[in-house]
DNA sequence: GATAAGACTTGGAAAAATCTTC
DNA sequence: GAAGATTTTTCCAAGTCTTATC
């Protein structure tokens, strides 16, 4: 990028040198897939150019020692790396989680002999970051600014590449920091350090014709250059300081022309499901009453990934954490209740829970008393089959069809029945629109299990409107005794909210006018806006554990929520962040009577 | 055909940006 | 215009499924 400073617009024009700055609208194009021989052969590009990768800066020492055994010590460059990452949590969960705490002891101590992480006090460097982050936060705007046009100047530089003559944005082009590896729930590595990326274990993936991207890295090189493009990754590494096999990849961004393609390809494809959709189930219910176990099995668990939008469950490695899918449920994970009902209770991905309980067919009930039968609970529910299994039966019904293409399926043709639910919507507001459309969202989420914890400042929250609102309804009858007197006084009231609280918003004054007409008119106002706040509670004590952005982003078809926007005069800015639409810029032009 | 390797999608948490309110 | 609330974006972990290899 060379050391002067250039503004954007110049570079980009320089960077584009004639190319298009955005890629062509495929979408309109009469048949963008099926008309590319190259496609079919499974040729993702024909020229493919990119300016590298973004390496974290390395560790900078302080010098700030730490407190060991009682003594202010001085740490190795190497100790002290380590104890930083570890100052660095320090606040968030895994500071107390168990895993955490054992294997990041046993890591110092191959840098600190018999390190004992309970004798160390971390208050100087946990003080040194917090001083540093202050420094951050403070900076001088002129500061501010400079910084941002480097971003942006970084950003034009890595985070395009040239892709048949058009430029597409890349996603991750800064390799990961090394730090402590924070797993998700019990995962046996956490703590251990994830390593550092040297470009030696990178290799790199361009045309043939296209210029190796410089290594920015001093002393350092690239250590293999592929020209793949049957692939659509600019780099690929093996991260084997916590798990072997580890692939990671530098890939294009979710608004690129490949992952835009492949979006909409997987929409078509749940559309295709739908519609085959009543003799799939047909015959996996066949297989419900089958003399062949497997068979049975097979059935059933098709049935559950169908009706509970369950994942398929691979199996996974010794050392991670604990985690099943469907086919990888083991008998203590459901309970058969009376009534045809089962209770499900397992970690999902990302050790999220998934505690259901759920009437089911009959069948379906029996079929999974005759699985368990004989069985200890830590033996699999499903023991006589694969995901292979299970996929390979999938394959045969339709083509394309796998485990996942379920849930897509499921989860958009649930938020389109819940938006026709709607009706018209006419006389309602844009933002009752908006909470009605978020409301279907939400159906998607409780049936894909998108959780999210509670934050921490939840409860806080809560109590503060909720201190306010018993101030308002006071207020309001106050106001209305106040309007009753015949010659009311004007005046003020202060009402400290938080016990002890200097804040603004900790205050809520109290108006009293002095004539009849403006009393009024505060009672009416003070209602509206106490009703306002009371939706506000509601909608964030019903939420308080759903994750809302998945299913948008990964499950809804988007043509679903421009469709419901046109018909209901709804800007589609209140529905898709401006990521969302660059995302699904495929699907802005749809019709408004378009169905999923 | 089983297993390992590889490629790409999906996921929640945290950081950053933006909006709201006084 | 600052503080706090809310929304959006980034980060990178953790899934699914395909392809390569024996």
């Amino acid at each position: 990028m060379g050391d002067k400073k250039i503004k954007i617009d110049e570079y980009k024009e320089i960077r584009l040198g004639g190319f298009q700055a955005r890629s062509h609208n495929w979408w309109e194009e009469a048949n963008p897939e099926e008309s590319e021989e190259e496609e079919q052969q499974g040729q993702e590009w024909r020229y493919l150019e990119h300016h590298g990768v973004l390496f974290p800066p390395f560790y900078k020492r302080h010098n700030v020692g730490l407190i060991y055994n009682g003594k202010l010590i001085t740490l190795t460059e190497e100790q002290e790396e380590l104890c930083t990452y570890w100052a660095q949590s320090i606040g968030s969960p895994y500071e107390n989680k168990e895993i955490y705490r054992k294997n990041f002891e046993s890591l110092m101590q191959t840098k600190f002999e018999g390190f004992q992480l309970d004798k160390a006090d971390f208050t100087k460097i946990k003080e040194y970051l917090e001083q540093q982050r202050l420094l951050r936060l403070n900076k001088s705007d002129e500061q501010k600014k400079q910084e941002k046009l480097e971003r942006d100047q970084r950003e034009l530089f890595y985070g395009y590449a040239l892709v048949d003559g058009c430029l597409e944005r890349v996603g991750n082009y800064t390799l990961e920091q090394p730090t402590l590896f924070k797993g998700r729930g019990e995962h046996p590595k956490a703590g251990l350090l994830k390593a550092r990326i040297f470009p030696e274990e990178l290799t790199v993936n361009l045309s043939t014709q296209a210029p190796v991207p410089q290594c920015k890295l001093p002393g350092h090189s690239w250590g293999k250059i592929v020209h793949r493009n049957d692939v659509t990754w600019l780099f690929s590494y093996v991260d084997s300081s916590i798990r072997k096999d580890n692939h990671k990849y530098v890939q294009f961004a979710a608004t690129s022309r490949f992952k835009q393609m492949n979006d909409k390809r997987k929409y078509e494809k749940a559309r295709r499901l739908k519609n085959q959709i009543d003799q799939i189930r047909e015959n996996y219910t066949k297989k419900l009453q089958s003399d062949s176990i497997k068979e049975r099995q097979l059935g059933t668990a098709t049935y559950l990934i169908d009706k509970l939008a369950l994942r398929v469950g691979n199996e996974k490695d010794e050392d991670e954490a604990d985690t099943v899918g469907c086919c990888s449920l083991r008998v203590e994970h459901i309970k058969l209740k009376e009534d045809d009902v089962v209770a499900f209770d397992f970690l999902g991905k990302d050790s999220m829970r998934y505690n259901n309980e759920v009437k089911l067919a009959h069948q379906i009930w029996k079929n999974l008393k005759l699985f368990i039968k004989g069985k200890q609970p830590e033996d699999n529910l499903f023991s006589d089959i694969s995901v292979d299994d299970l996929n390979d039966f999938l394959k045969k019904q339709m083509e394309g069809l796998t485990a996942k293409v379920f849930r897509t399926y499921n989860a958009s043709f649930t938020l389109q029945q819940q938006l026709d639910l709607g009706g018209k919507l006419d006389g309602h507001s844009v933002q009752q629109k908006v909470d009605f459309y978020d409301n279907a969202n939400k159906q998607v989420a409780i049936l894909c299990n998108h959780q999210k914890t509670i934050s921490k400042q939840f409860e806080l929250t809560k109590k503060k409107i909720n201190t306010k609102l018993e101030c308002m309804k006071t207020y309001i009858q106050e106001l209305e005794q106040h309007y009753k007197k015949k010659n009311p006084n004007e005046y003020e009231e202060e009402v400290q909210l938080e016990e002890g609280s200097q804040k603004k918003n900790s205050i809520f004054i109290k108006k009293f006018p002095g004539q009849h007409d403006k009393i009024k008119q505060t009672i009416q106002k003070t209602q509206e806006k106490y009703q306002k706040e009371l939706k506000g509670l509601e909608k964030k004590e019903e939420n308080k554990e759903i994750a809302l952005g998945t299913s948008k982003t990964n499950y809804n078809d988007p043509r679903i929520s421009v469709a419901f926007c046109k018909v209901h005069d709804v800007p589609i800015e209140r529905v898709f962040s401006k990521t969302l639409r660059n995302k699904f810029i495929w699907a802005m032009a749809t019709d408004s009577n378009w169905k999923f």
